[in-house]
DNA sequence: GTTCCTTTGAAGATA
DNA sequence: TATCTTCAAAGGAAC
C-alpha cells in the first residue's frame, strides 16, 4: 500500500518505466519514419503513457527487474499490512480511519444512522456517498430533502468538507442503501467524464428510472420520518449484484437493480456461504434487505412483498439455511438418489461469487474507457499493458485511492460473503470455470519480439513470450503490420 | 463457444 | 516463510 512518508526510494514499481523509455526512444526514431498521420497517431497513443513517465527513473530492462521489490518490503505491503492490522484494531468497522496521515481515506462516522432526525442524510453520510458514487444524489438523501433541493436548489456544501481526508470515528455497517439514488442524475457514465472514484458504478439509468421498482417497493418507509422511500440498495457496489439468472427467474422485488454492464460481480449464491451467516456480522435490517435482495429466490421466503422495516433480515440466510436444512429433512423422505442429484443439479445453477477487485483492476476499471477513446487499440491486452505502465505513473496519492477502493471493496465482499474463500473460485472447486491453462512462460526467455517491437505507437513494453509467432497480428492486427516484428511479417506476410 | 492475451494485486497452495 | 499459482476485468483474436 502507498505510503505519503515521501521516503527516498520509491518502490512502487517505477522500475518498470525504463523498459518503456528504451522502446520510447526506439519508438520515436521508427516514428519518424512513419507517415504523419501515423505519427499523430503514435504521439497521442505514447502520450497515454508518457504523460507520467517522464520524471520515472529506472535501469532495469529485464522481465525479472520489472516485477516490484520484495513484496516484504515493499511499499504496498507495507500500508497493506498496516491496513488490515489497522481494520483488525477497528472493530469492523467498514469506513474508520486508518492511522495515515494524508491517506485519502474515505470515512463515515455512523453509517448505521446516516439520516438526520429529519430524515435526510447527514453530511457526512452525504459526503462519503458522493464520493463513492458520485452519480448519487446523496443531497438528495431522503423525499424530503430532495424535495427541498427541488425548491431550493442549493445544496448545503457547508458540511462537506471534500472528498477525501475524512476522518470520523465510529462504527459504521453497510446501511447506506437507505440512501436513494437520484433519479435525476445521469447515470450512464460518459468514458471522457469518469470520476476517479466511479469505478464502482454501473447501473444503467434504466435500472434506477422511478417507474422500474415494482410498485409495492414503494412502502418501504422510514421509520424515522414515516416518509415512503424507496428501497434503493445504492450502498452496494454493483460490484454485487444479483446474479442474472436469479433476477431473470422471479420478479424479485429487487431485480431491477442490475448491474449495467450485465455481468454481475459478485452474484450471491448459496454456495458462496459455506459456513452458515456469522451470528457476529453486525447488519442491520438495512443491509439485510440488500443482502436478501441478492439472495436467489429460493433463499428468499417465499412472500415477495418486502417488509416495511425490515425486509429479511441477514439471518434470512440462516434462517434459509436451516429452512433449507429442515427442507432436506423433508426430502429425507424422498430417495437420497433423488436429493443427491438435485443437489448437484443446484450446485452446477450456482452463480460463482468473484473476487473482489483489487486496487489495479479498479483502476483498470475505470480507465480502459479513456484508454479505448484515445487510442485506436482495441485488444484488452495492449490496453492492459498501457494501463499497467500507467498505473506505475501514478502518484501515491492516486494509487492509495484504489488501494482503498479496494480495500473497501474487500470489507463489502467478505460481509457479504462471510464464508466465501478466493478457493471457492479455483478450477475445480466452481462448477463450469474452466480451468485457466497454464502460461509457459519463462523468464529471461529470449525474444526476438524484443528487438523488433519497438511499438512505436503505444510505448509497450516488449512481448516475453515469444511462444506464438502469431502474437503480434493479434496484438496490433493486419491494419497495423507495421508494428508487427519481423517474424510475425514473416510468417504472415 | 472456448481460450488466450496482458496487466497488478490478493489470496490460496505448495515446498 | 518464501515462492508459485490462480483469479479477478476486458474484448479482440485465435482456435
Amino acid at each position: 500500500m502507498p505510503q505519503l512518508n515521501g521516503g527516498g526510494g520509491d518502490d512502487l514499481g517505477a522500475n518498470d518505466e525504463m523498459i518503456s523509455f528504451k522502446d520510447e526512444g526506439e519508438q520515436e526514431e521508427k516514428i519518424s519514419e512513419n507517415s504523419s498521420a501515423e505519427r499523430d497517431l503514435a504521439d497521442v497513443k505514447s502520450s497515454l503513457v508518457n504523460e507520467s513517465e517522464t520524471n520515472q527513473n529506472s535501469s532495469s530492462d529485464s522481465e525479472a527487474e520489472r516485477r516490484p521489490p520484495p513484496r516484504s518490503e515493499s511499499f504496498r505491503d507495507k500500508t497493506r499490512e498496516s491496513l488490515e492490522e489497522a481494520a483488525k484494531r477497528q472493530d469492523g468497522g467498514l469506513f474508520k480511519s486508518p492511522p495515515y496521515p494524508g491517506y485519502p481515506f474515505i470515512m463515515i462516522p455512523d453509517l448505521t444512522s446516516p439520516y438526520l432526525p429529519n430524515g435526510s442524510l447527514s453530511p457526512t453520510a452525504r459526503t462519503y456517498l458522493q464520493m463513492k458514487w458520485p452519480l448519487l444524489d446523496v443531497q438528495a438523501g431522503s423525499l424530503q430533502s430532495r424535495q427541498a433541493l427541488k425548491d431550493a436548489r442549493s445544496p448545503s456544501p457547508a458540511h462537506i468538507v471534500g472528498p477525501f481526508c475524512l476522518e470520523f470515528p465510529g462504527q459504521a455497517d453497510l446501511s447506506l442503501h437507505q440512501f436513494h439514488l437520484s433519479n435525476k442524475v445521469p447515470v450512464v457514465q460518459h468514458p471522457h467524464h469518469v470520476h476517479p472514484l466511479t469505478p464502482l458504478i454501473t447501473y444503467s439509468n434504466e435500472h434506477f428510472t422511478p417507474g422500474n421498482p415494482p410498485p409495492h417497493l414503494q412502502a418501504d418507509v422510514d421509520p424515522k420520518t414515516g416518509i415512503p422511500r424507496p428501497p434503493h440498495p445504492s450502498d452496494i457496489s454493483p460490484y454485487y449484484p444479483l446474479s442474472p439468472g436469479t433476477v431473470g427467474q422471479i420478479p424479485h422485488p429487487l431485480g431491477w437493480l442490475v448491474p449495467q454492464q450485465g455481468q454481475p460481480v459478485y452474484p450471491i449464491t448459496t454456495g458462496g456461504f459455506r459456513h452458515p451467516y456469522p451470528t457476529a456480522l453486525t447488519v442491520n435490517a438495512s443491509m439485510s434487505s440488500l443482502l436478501s435482495s441478492r439472495f436467489p429466490h429460493h433463499m428468499v421466503p417465499p412472500h415477495h412483498s418486502l417488509h416495511t422495516t425490515g425486509i429479511p433480515h441477514p439471518a434470512i440466510v440462516t434462517s434459509n439455511v436451516k429452512q433449507e436444512s429442515s427442507h432436506s429433512d423433508i426430502g429425507s423422505l424422498n430417495s437420497s438418489k433423488h436429493q443427491d442429484a438435485k443437489k448437484e443439479e443446484e450446485k452446477k445453477k450456482q452463480p460463482h461469487i468473484k473476487k473482489p477487485l483489487n486496487a489495479f483492476m479498479l483502476y483498470m476499471k475505470e480507465m480502459r474507457a479513456k484508454v479505448v477513446a484515445e487510442c485506436t487499440l482495441k485488444e484488452s491486452a495492449a490496453i492492459n499493458q498501457i494501463l499497467g505502465r500507467r498505473w506505475h505513473a501514478l502518484s501515491r496519492e492516486e494509487q492509495a485511492k484504489y488501494y482503498e477502493l479496494a480495500r473497501k471493496e474487500r470489507q463489502l465482499h467478505m460481509q457479504l460473503y462471510p464464508g466465501w474463500s478466493a478457493r471457492d473460485n479455483y478450477a475445480g472447486n466452481y462448477q463450469g470455470k474452466k480451468k485457466k491453462r497454464k502460461r509457459e512462460k519463462q523468464a529471461g526467455e529470449g525474444n526476438e519480439h524484443r528487438e523488433y517491437f519497438p511499438n512505436p505507437c503505444l510505448s509497450l513494453p516488449p512481448i516475453t513470450d515469444l511462444s506464438a509467432p502469431k502474437k503480434c497480428r493479434a496484438r496490433f492486427g493486419l491494419d497495423q503490420q507495421n508494428n508487427w516484428c519481423g517474424p510475425c511479417r514473416f510468417k504472415y506476410p
